[in-house]
RNA sequence: CGGGGCGUAGCGCAGCCUGGUAGCGCAUCUGCUUUGGGAGCAGAGGGCCGGGGGUUCGAAUCCCUCCGCCCCGACCA
């Protein structure tokens, strides 16, 4: 029986000054963590507890699917070598010498070590399909830990890799993780999205995040409660209202206009009494090709996009193929487009023909397809053009869509005619499923031969969980939910305890007796339950108990003299008196 | 790495400007009283004032330097 007079439950009556979001505070006064260093934390008795709650969740979902693997951390460099990621992993990867001098690293995934397993180990197609997973402590030297739990150096992961003979058997693999992750989420209590997410430099065809919607989150993402569509911002796409065209002035073509002065959209829309949907504005860059020798070559591109639209640089470093973006300085604007900055325009310029190719590239974003008669600079200090017409007037080296969605249009799948606005918000990253391909396998010379006899390269799969995570997330999650003040309940599966019993006053024999028979009845019928039985005053208890998040709370008091106790019930926010005999099945049906 | 803030008792803070050898609240320990929402009274313990160097008769306080932590940004398979 676990009694509170001989745990060490360290909790604080004040915040220490450096949390700041919620879970970070709550962690800390609770009692479930103390902190090392920045973005290294300590679990004590009720982390640990929530924590192994969490694991053995994720260990009961994914023993249905795979197969559990313990691989090292402490990781030789020429795996990573041979994968190319020594390099490209750069400052992220914690990397050490041992006393041979030889390089080592930190694991911070594990791709490499699971793929040189399947190398050595699978021969045959006969093996296929093959799910491995574990749980393990992942260590990356992140540029700036922060948020408490939500980013730090040393965690733990649920990673998993699927081995498939081709396309059709990762589908399999990648079905069954989303399943599993749902049904992981749920059991934890938590309110989470799957959106679509970027693939990024990993090269992967289909990668799918699991989110959770909170303050403290760092990804922005946008869903619909409508159609169901969910992805990162990095990835989103929206239907647009129609815009309907300004009517051409003159003779229709282009009008160069004196507009002094008038270098801001809302300046130039006012000049000319238009919306800013009506314009055409432009964000020039330097765009650097990831180079994975290092020599890496700069590319000058000019974005343009509907004036009230913003640049989702992800997106456009997905459609040049670069690695990394920086907008122009002054003297590049005036070489490549010819004029400064609030001025900027599509019309005159020297474009490149295709992507890659020498000059300036020219990137219109689909908004502005099909539109007619649009203001926009003319590359000349205090002029604009109007009567702009896409594709008439300018061309382009791509056509893409390169901006934000915003929140309130449309989710793109929503049928035409019908309302589905978008919502975005700040959300954490819980999960991430993860179709890598032939990378790794075909890096490390993985072979297995097919029922012909010939050697084939298995397709493979990557899928994270962050342990520590879930517990975060679920912890800003009740936050948001509950008022201030009275301090937050977890989710009964992930809490620490499922069941705090409060004996109110443990100097009234009768009561600490009540309190431990009904502790080792909750205990036979499995219910993890936590007896109070210190020494303290009543208020000290019951403001102690609200403050460490477990759900259910028994009073044993007064009422005791008539057989009852008190249940409350944290989460819902309510309590109600139960006899003493039916306590398990009240708490057991709960 | 750029910008900002902060390191004084377990936690929260004052003292620093204007140098004179450290203080408050909570927590902890002892005693008495109290006992259903962080009790009251009385007493006690606890500090290389982040480290190093300098200025000075004297440094928590002024100067230099290093380290650490937090926040914003950059970054984040």
């Amino acid at each position: 029986m676990h009694r509170w007079s001989s745990l060490f439950v360290p909790t604080l009556r004040e915040v220490p000054s450096d949390a700041e979001v919620a879970s970070h505070k709550f962690l800390l006064r609770a009692g479930y963590v103390r902190q090392m260093g920045a973005g290294l934390y300590s679990f004590l008795l009720l982390g640990q507890r929530s924590l192994n709650k969490i694991t053995a969740i994720v260990r009961d979902e994914m023993d249905r699917i795979g197969q559990e693997f313990l691989l090292p951390a402490l990781l030789p460099a020429e795996l990573w070598q041979q994968s190319g990621r020594w390099t490209t992993m750069g400052e992220n990867m914690f990397r050490l010498k041992d006393r041979k001098g030889a390089d080592l690293c930190l694991g911070m995934t594990h791709e490499e070590v699971m793929t040189d397993i399947a190398r050595r180990e699978l021969r045959s197609y006969k093996q296929l399909p093959q799910i491995w997973y574990q749980i393990q402590t992942k260590f990356r030297d992140e540029p700036r830990p922060k948020s408490g739990l939500l980013r730090v150096r040393q965690f733990l992961m649920k990673d998993s890799y699927s081995f498939d003979m081709d396309e059709d058997g990762l589908d399999r693999s990648y079905a069954l993780h989303d399943a599993a992750y749902r049904a992981i989420f749920t059991r934890c209590g938590l309110e989470f999205v799957a959106v679509e997410a970027d693939s990024g430099a990993m090269g992967g065809s289909q990668s799918q995040e699991f989110m959770v919607y909170t303050e403290a989150g760092e990804d922005l993402i946008a869903s619909s409660a409508v159609t169901g569509y969910a992805a990162n911002l990095e990835k989103a796409t929206s239907r647009l209202a129609p815009v309907e065209d300004l009517a051409p002035t003159g003779d229709g073509l282009p009008e160069l206009v004196h507009t002094p002065g008038k270098a801001a959209i809302a300046d130039v829309a006012a000049f000319f009494a238009i919306s800013p949907a009506q314009d055409i504005k432009c964000v020039a860059y330097i765009a650097h090709t990831e180079g994975a020798s290092g020599t890496a070559g700069a590319q000058p591109v000019a974005a343009f996009l509907r004036g009230d639209h913003m640049v989702n640089e992800t997106k456009l470093l997905g459609v040049l193929g670069a690695g990394e973006l920086r907008t122009m300085n002054g003297d590049e604007l005036e070489q490549w487009l010819g004029g400064p900055a609030g001025y900027l325009g599509p019309l005159g310029l020297e474009r490149a023909q295709a992507l890659g190719g020498p000059g300036l590239t020219v990137v219109v974003d689909r908004a502005l397809e099909g539109r007619r008669n649009l203001v926009c600079g003319a590359n000349r200090l205090d002029y604009h053009y109007r009567n702009v017409t896409p594709g008439r007037d300018f061309r382009w080296t791509v056509l893409a869509d390169i901006r934000n969605a915003r929140e309130g249009e449309d989710a793109p799948d929503a049928p035409p005619g019908t309302a589905a606005p978008l919502r975005i918000g700040k959300a954490v990253e819980i999960g991430h499923i993860f179709k890598l391909g032939y990378r790794y396998a075909e890096a490390l010379g993985a072979r297995v031969l097919d029922a012909n006899g010939r050697e084939v390269t298995p397709i493979m799969g990557s899928y994270g969980i962050g342990i520590e995570r879930i517990l975060t997330a679920a912890i800003e999650q009740a936050a948001a939910g509950a008022p201030d003040g009275n301090g937050l309940a977890l989710p009964r599966a992930i809490a620490p305890f499922e069941v705090v019993i409060t004996v109110t006053n443990v100097r009234d024999a009768e009561l600490l007796a009540t309190g431990e028979q009904l502790a080792r009845e909750l205990e036979a019928a499995g219910i993890d339950v936590l007896l109070d039985d210190r020494d303290e005053r009543a208020g000290v208890k019951f403001k102690d108990a609200d403050l460490v998040g477990i759900p259910l709370r028994v009073n044993v008091g007064k009422k005791v003299a008539e057989g009852q106790v008190e249940v409350v019930d944290r989460r819902a926010g309510k309590s109600v008196d139960v006899a003493l005999g039916e306590l398990v099945t009240h708490l057991q049906k709960h």
